[in-house]
DNA sequence: GAACACACCTCAAGCGCTTGAGGTCAAACG
DNA sequence: CGTTTGACCTCAAGCGCTTGAGGTGTGTTC
């Protein structure tokens, strides 16, 4: 039974320390036990799972109501399971939507800064030719119209 | 010279009205004019020209600190083109770091998913195996320690 | 025993928007 | 000619944290 300190259970979970107090805050968590002299938050091993958990679907880009159902469906165990599943596949699509969008940010960079390097360059041709390419790369990034 | 409302640039420019007010009141943008009457926004085509590039950027997740150096470098043109090709090279390097990230979080998602599932069906060894494969893509995760 | 470092605390403000409430203006309808 | 519709306005609060200020507690050092 080992007492955590919210530096410890920061370092492990990858949550910063205001994350912590402010996940507790919401009642996502806890309450955590506290010391009774200093006040200090005192972590248990079962806080740290629970944390973990959440820390990986922070990770992952699950919002805080999202969290809540999963924490609620983790309780319920088995029963739940199906629910637990689909909502985690939600996130996967989400996520593969985001992978695609990412894709398109990326050549848009690209061919932007080869763009100002022709320009730095004073390389007309290049400069006119990657105009071209920013075009094609803005229609791919769908923001505009 | 033809005059657009706030509607008008939303539309084009795929930021919200919203975002438009907001990126005015902290003179990223403007001040844009407004009818005498009315007091609504009118916007002129070279105030849509600054806010596309704005949503490119946005789009490809610049903050608004480098926004404020890229208009600034644009302003100042050739000169400042080395400058403005490096700002987005940088911004490039960024997104290929979240995309090596994002692949990760789907793996995740993908396994856990996999582990509910079979909890699900009740298939307890489907349920260690897919335990495994959790662990294993919480390391690629690269968050808990 | 005083002074320091260090980990922790709370509280408030900031980020980059979004959402919603409450109100105004202009054209169109009955 | 009153009213509805629709686009617009401003202002305030919310999101999910992060950052910073200002203060307390504990353990080590001189």
């Amino acid at each position: 039974m080992e007492i955590l300190t919210i530096q410890d259970v920061s370092r492990r979970s990858g949550l910063s320390e205001p994350t912590l107090r402010y996940y507790e805050d919401i009642k996502l968590v806890g309450p955590i036990e506290r010391d009774e002299r200093s006040g200090h938050r005192r972590y248990r091993a079962r806080d740290l799972d629970t944390i973990e958990a959440l820390a990986c679907l922070r990770a992952v880009g699950v919002g805080i109501e999202d969290m809540r159902t999963y924490l609620a469906n983790r309780a319920r165990g088995r029963e739940a399971a199906a629910e637990q599943r689909d909502l985690l596949l939600r996130q996967a699509v989400r996520i593969e939507a985001e992978l695609a969008a990412q894709h398109a940010r990326l050549g848009y960079l690209r061919e932007k800064a080869s763009l100002w390097d022709a320009r730095d360059r004073g390389d007309a041709d290049a400069e006119a030719e990657a105009m071209r390419h920013v075009v094609a790369a803005v229609e791919k990034l769908g923001v505009l119209r």
